[in-house]
DNA sequence: CTCCTATAGTTTCATTTGCAACCAGTATAG
DNA sequence: CTATACTGGTTGCAAATGAAACTATAGGAG
């Protein structure tokens, strides 16, 4: 009676994959989370959103951004218009369609993120540095076929 | 000048690990939180306290929960006090401290939580599914590993 | 053109989260 | 015993998040 716990098809919330999995992800976005507060004054959308318009030197939208990070787009609104406030993100038109614009870094924006991306890669190596290369890229690869898996509709009740 | 973000350490977000993994766990955790809340209307932190109750039939204080699970001490109260409400939870007496009160599964409590494992095994599977017994133990090891680093202070702008 | 539907982005509002202050009971020091 | 420092748990408040409503522009269909 006492262990009924344990008679039933015993799972352990310790063992239990998308627990430990939001554990560990808790414990790393923290600990990213306050050194990108602490060393640049980002929070992680503002951060995102920094590295993927960097990557696009032609200017993205911000429902590209969205749509590549999955915020959600009131996020990346939010976050957006504080990087233009400070003057990281420059807001361009779009010519293909009004309603969007172009975002760009700044000369400051690109000062902060060539900045920020030692800094980046110190943490993951903090984090990571323990894992070889071949860790590295096999966790990588599983991540992405929990991602396709999810993505892809392969759930029960899932989400939209 | 439109290669910039190449011609620095090229930092990919794409493939920063704690954004992949991040982005990976976001997606099984809004898909495990909808179905437990479509399914037995519990959130997240209450169906973690319930595995965590009921893997301790001696009963468990609020501490400890929060202490496993690495949840607010804040979330736990409120989750807890939402589950006691609904005669999911019991609180009984700590005679070991008048403070603090030891959790246990009341008869529905228990009825619920066998309810849920095998819907939670279930879902684990699809997601899961593709990867052998191998891979999981592999994962499983590679997040507790990066646990240990960051918990054990490892890092340089550790949080608190 | 003119409607009508759909989409980019913002704003509003309700919910969730966590820090900080708080209350009650414990433990230690005199 | 009292006084003081601490810890378990709750409450209050402020920040963060996301769903839904809204505004402005797009893109057909007639």
């Amino acid at each position: 009676m006492i262990a009924f716990a344990m008679t039933t098809s015993s799972l352990l919330l310790d063992a239990f994959l998308p627990y430990r999995l939001s554990f560990t992800t808790n414990l790393v976005s923290d600990a990213v989370a306050s050194a990108y507060e602490e060393a640049f004054g980002l929070r992680i959308p503002e951060w995102r959103i920094v590295a993927v318009v960097a990557e696009h030197p032609g200017g993205v939208t911000q429902q590209a951004i969205g749509w590549t990070t999955r915020m959600d787009k009131v996020t990346v609104s939010r976050a957006a218009a504080a990087l233009i406030d400070r003057d990281i993100l420059i807001r361009g038109p779009n010519p293909a369609d009004q309603r969007s614009h172009l975002l760009t870094l700044s000369t400051a924006g690109i000062a902060l993120y060539q900045a920020i991306v030692p800094q980046a890669l110190a943490l993951e190596e903090q984090i990571f540095g323990s894992f070889t290369e071949a860790e590295r890229t096999q966790l990588d690869a599983m991540l992405r076929r929990i991602d396709a898996i999810v993505l892809d509709g392969h759930m029960t009740a899932s989400k939209a």
